[in-house]
RNA sequence: GGUCCCAUCGUCUAGCGGUUAGGACGCUGGCCUCUCACGCCAGAAACACGGGUUCGAGUCCCGUUGGGAUCACCA
């Protein structure tokens, strides 16, 4: 295949989402997989709409994710110069027209028309009869308009849709250029694809229908139209287009929650191909099994829970040194003092691996390991820090001041040896240890949250929930 | 409403005329076990409906129904 080109061209009306993830995802693993080149686009045409936050949120984004651009970011607002160009070719060659019908008209018709049950469209008023170049209007502001075939019909070749086509007649003619001289959109992203000689378009279906008259304008433009790929829209719950109301969507949210890349891109990518049976892709096998041809047509729904199972995967698989400098950050948002003891802040994160789902959820799951002091569950502390277990607290307590050596080892055979010697199940002193510890009855294994701790944690906490159990059982009498 | 797209477990999907319709998430049960989690094992769970074509349809065709997208001087 000769040299493959493919773009991500969004708008930086907002946050890069996750519907505009997967396809800068899907257009990145393209162009690798063929060894082509993909480029990145801004298209900030509509300047009201534009922001240079989204601007930056969206390069933020595309970079977290790692999908690597190999040109650009091009911007549109700095290439007017081409499309005026084009703009004046078209009319030139007669392909397009002024048009001085005003916006209030043009409301007024297509409202007309919506009450009469047709479909709106322009009505070819300042259509000139003959395909020529007719004189600009002086005086009054007008717009550009692209002279589209009246008959016959567009078909669009789509490599995941097949093939689709539209009849000419359902086309109208499309501005091409604003009364205040802008171009439209439409209009520069034809221009700009074939500048920037775009061989796939890799989309969201909902540009399907722009594609015939996209196609028109590059055969107008003197260009063939590229490859499309238009994939199914990522829905939410309720099988609407996925949008803020269904909860978090944006990229960065994700990184907020405490979600790896390589996790959004697994799951991403799941959505809409497949390869067999494989759920997990690294981002090696991504580029190496990639293909539109594997794309499927129908829509997806979203589904957070298998995203989330797939971060947990990811948090499993991580070198354990690279996670504890994961959660730094994580561990700074929450207003914790970062351990300056690094290994120290690796055993806690290795404690609690197996558990977290994602950094936050480790982060949070910490807090008895980062904290100065415990604070006792009231119904753990109400079933487990009673008088029954004083005895038993004291205990473990006098025996690990006396443990010569303070290791996980040494803490199980100080366990060993109290339940052998009193005959109980070592849940009965677990249990109460573990509250007394984390304040919790849900915690890692207790050797290992004791050897965590270290010894004198462990003495202080022990020695605290001996003083709760005194202080609960004298105020219930 | 017009046009276009889509249709396998709740969800993501495999299937490309002959399968006990497979996998994954989630769910349920069990094992493991100091709690939780991980892990392991097991289970419930789907071809939207109706016509064709065919010896034989989840797979091909048509229709119905349902869902979605789109109809701007937005992108």
């Amino acid at each position: 295949m000769p040299h493959i080109r493919t773009r991500f061209a969004p708008s930086p009306t907002g946050y890069l989402h996750i519907g505009g993830a997967r396809t800068a995802l899907f257009n990145y693993l393209y162009a690798r997989h063929c060894g082509g080149k993909f480029v990145l686009r801004i298209e900030d045409t509509d300047r009201k709409r534009s922001t240079p936050e989204a601007i930056d949120a969206i390069l933020w984004s595309m970079e977290w994710l790692q999908l690597e651009w190999d040109e650009g970011p091009f911007y549109q607002t700095e290439r007017m110069d081409l499309y005026r160009e084009r703009i004046q070719a078209l009319l030139n060659a007669g392909d397009a027209y002024p048009c001085v019908c005003t916006p209030e008209t043009l409301d007024a018709k297509r409202q007309a028309a919506l009450a009469e049950k047709r479909k709106p469209m322009y009505d070819g008023t300042c259509r000139p009869p003959e395909r020529a170049a007719v004189p600009l209007p002086e005086g009054v502001p007008y717009t550009i308009r692209f002279r589209s075939p009246e008959s016959g019909a567009t078909v669009v070749d789509d490599k995941v849709k097949g093939r689709v086509e539209f009849h000419n007649t359902e086309l109208d003619d499309l501005i091409l250029a604003r009364s205040d001289g802008s171009p439209t959109y439409n209009f520069c992203v034809v221009c700009d694809d074939i500048d920037m000689g775009i061989t796939h378009i890799i989309r969201g279906d909902d540009h399907l229908s722009n594609t015939p008259r996209q196609m028109q304008l590059y055969r107008a433009l003197g260009s063939e139209p590229p490859v499309f790929a238009h994939v199914p829209l990522i829905l939410g719950e309720d099988k609407k287009r996925l949008s803020k109301r269904h909860g978090a969507t944006s990229v960065t949210a994700y990184r907020d929650m405490g979600y790896y890349p390589d996790a959004l891109n697994n799951y991403l990518v799941r959505l809409g191909w497949s390869h067999g049976d494989q759920e997990i892709f690294d981002a090696r096998e991504m580029v190496e099994k990639f293909d539109i041809d594997a794309v499927g047509k129908s829509s997806a729904v979203f589904n957070p829970e298998k995203l989330l199972w797939l971060n947990a995967h990811y948090l499993k698989e991580r070198p354990m040194s690279r996670l504890a400098e994961d959660t730094l950050p994580y561990l700074a948002a929450k207003g914790y003092p970062i351990p300056e003891d690094r290994s120290w802040l690796e055993k806690i994160v290795e404690t609690l691996r197996e558990r977290a789902k994602s950094l936050v959820e480790l982060v949070d799951m910490a807090h008895y390991f980062l904290a100065d002091t415990v604070e006792i569950d009231e119904k753990a502390g109400r079933k487990h820090l009673v008088p029954e277990t004083r005895n038993l607290l004291q205990e473990v307590s006098v025996r690990l001041r006396n443990l010569a050596d303070f290791n996980e080892d040494g803490i199980e055979q100080v366990f060993g040896d109290i339940v052998a010697e009193r005959d109980i199940k070592l849940g009965k002193v677990a249990q109460p240890v573990r509250v007394a510890l984390t304040g919790s009855t849900v915690s890692p294994g207790i050797y290992e949250v004791i050897d965590v701790l270290g010894r004198g944690a462990t003495l202080a906490r022990l020695a605290a929930s001996i003083r709760y159990i005194d202080t609960h059982s004298s105020a219930a009498k």
